[in-house]
DNA sequence: TTGAAAGCGCTACCAC
DNA sequence: GTGGTAGCGCTTTCAA
């Protein structure tokens, strides 16, 4: 807005841009008769001569039609919108992300990530129901309250999904059921005797959505049992790591379920130049099976976790978008399971 | 275009999307007189109560602007369109790209990102050109041709600007000097003696446009000194890596550059378990200067790759967009420098 | 088989 | 101060 906002006197060279009227101008006939053409409507017959005069002008021209355009006479869209506040990280999730997008797309939807850092909750519902959607697909890194959702479905959005850990009202709540991530790693360290177990809450922000729930599965996993369930923030960096491994016997730790892989190597590394043998003294976990655990001694035992398909999720947007109506659907996209090797 | 497209019949118990006319209509206003309000137009003065009326009325309709009506209207749009390929991996790039989509969206630019798998080049752009983007900034794994830009361009995309490693015609080019990678590495490891110096080369696809250049880059390194460049493929697997260990000693090298820090774990530790020393028998330095690369005995050697502030990549897009005629840039985004650990 | 025209939601001129 | 209204580019009904 802070610049001169009519027509475009400050385009230089380069001639206007093309529209469907220049091209019927070009090929002679009328602007409906481009459209028809461009867009093999076939409720209508077109002769040959004219279609192939319509195409060779919009080609010449390099005609593009204008969605914006498009989409307003059309009273619809079919973008669906990703708010995305932090690119995600990690092979599983990106690969993941890959697939959902490509599934959307054969499903003749537009995938539209809109990066949403720094915006507070309602302010960013705003932004994207300005765009509207039919859909938006909520990462769970971006927040969204019941608030923003009624924004959104007033806007015209058909479906509103959040794809995360928390379950928000209104929403298709598609679970990444975090909890059971800690479940299996606390119930596999119990199993194998431990009885004080550590359960690493990295201090880095963003990632309290996942520790969070891991950690109070963690705790449910030894409820009962006898074993205790230890928080233990820690930075990811090495000085952060030789301080919690120097404290390590103080807390009389047995065991420990160390967040992701990530954290968990460099938690070993720290324990075993403190002394303290893994497995014999102390059991170590991670979480996300990445190839370079593998590659430690010992090998890091972690939890495998197997995300829902990109495809299947992508089918599940169309319907939510389909059938507006049908009851909100949660489901878990995820299982976990745990892959021993030899660290614990 | 599947599915009814005029009006929504479909749309049910939810009330129709409310328009400024609707809020012009409950505050006893012209729609003149809302938009007037809701933008704070300063050209026009209103009466105090009559923007309290008009602001009431949008609250309680939940009104939120159509941006593509407003964007019709106004003949441009200040959207800058991302196209992504692939969600770039790694922290440093993920933070660079949080930081450079930050600074866009503090300039006022919609910052969108859209996913382009598996389209061809032209296809793709004029899938890009339809959204009438201010600017596109093509992340390299994209791919752009010259054929693409035109098309852009004539659809009123005032600067295209590629970030990779290519240099396409019309263009603003950001080059990420991959070459420089390759370079120092080789170089280093020349001047620590080697001669025989393997480059790996991942066989992972979308990869290409990054070890091609670095390959290239330690040629250049290698170039006159007497020493030999030999290209190595390797899958991002134990099998992959234990089967490039065992033919190790047959091609006789005596350093390596492994691509980055996780294809140099990888390897590393295959050539320990073949029982060939490092660093003795053979060097090995990979990039991107991990964490985890610290945490192996002997500590990796890496090259660390300073990449640009994503808020200075902003401001060069932003002077692209204002100034669309000046001589398109071209400038390197990244510095890279050896540091040595314990691997070479 | 083709054309004329209405109208999607919005903003910015020009009257009053 | 406020309202009427043209028109951005497109699709689609209705008429010819």
């Amino acid at each position: 807005m802070s610049q001169s906002t009519d027509q475009s006197p400050e385009r230089p060279a380069g001639r206007a841009v093309p529209t469907s009227a220049d091209v019927a101008r070009l090929a002679g006939v009328s602007r409906a008769t481009v459209s028809y053409v461009l867009n093999n409507t076939s409720a209508v017959r077109i002769s040959e001569p004219t279609r192939r005069r319509v195409r060779e002008a919009a080609e010449e021209l390099g005609y593009v039609p204008h969605a914006a355009a498009r989409s307003l006479r059309a009273g619809h869209s079919r973008m669906v919108l990703l708010p995305t506040a932090h690119v995600p990280v990690g092979p599983l999730y990106s690969q993941f992300f890959n697939d959902f997008q490509w599934a959307l797309r054969r499903l003749d939807y537009t995938v539209v990530q809109y990066g949403s850092v720094g915006m507070r909750a309602e302010e960013a519902a705003r932004a994207w129901a300005e765009l509207r959607p039919v859909a938006v697909v909520s990462l769970g890194e971006a927040e969204l309250t019941a608030q923003g959702v009624e924004i959104l479905k007033r806007s015209g959005a058909r479906a509103v999904i959040t794809l995360g850990t928390q379950n928000v009202e209104g929403t298709h709540a598609l679970v990444m059921e975090q909890g059971r991530v800690g479940e299996v790693a606390a119930t596999h360290l119990v199993e194998t005797g431990r009885r004080r177990i550590g359960v690493v809450i990295p201090e880095e922000p963003g990632l309290d959505m996942f520790s969070g729930p891991r950690l109070e599965g963690a705790r449910r996993a030894a409820e009962g049992t006898g074993a205790t369930v230890v928080p233990l923030p820690l930075r990811y960096d090495e000085e952060s790591a030789r301080a919690l491994a120097a404290r390590w016997r103080d807390q009389d730790l047995d065991g420990v379920f160390a967040y992701n892989d990530e954290y968990a190597m460099l938690l070993m590394r720290a324990l075993q130049d403190e002394g303290i043998s893994v497995p014999g003294e102390t059991a170590v976990i991670g979480a996300d099976d990445l190839l370079l655990g593998r590659l430690l001694r010992p090998r890091l035992s972690t939890v495998a976790i197997d995300m829902v398909l990109g495809r299947e999720l992508a089918e599940l947007v169309d319907r939510a978008v389909r059938e507006p109506d049908t009851a909100p659907l949660s489901r878990s996209l995820l299982d976990s399971r745990v892959v021993r090797r030899e660290s614990s």
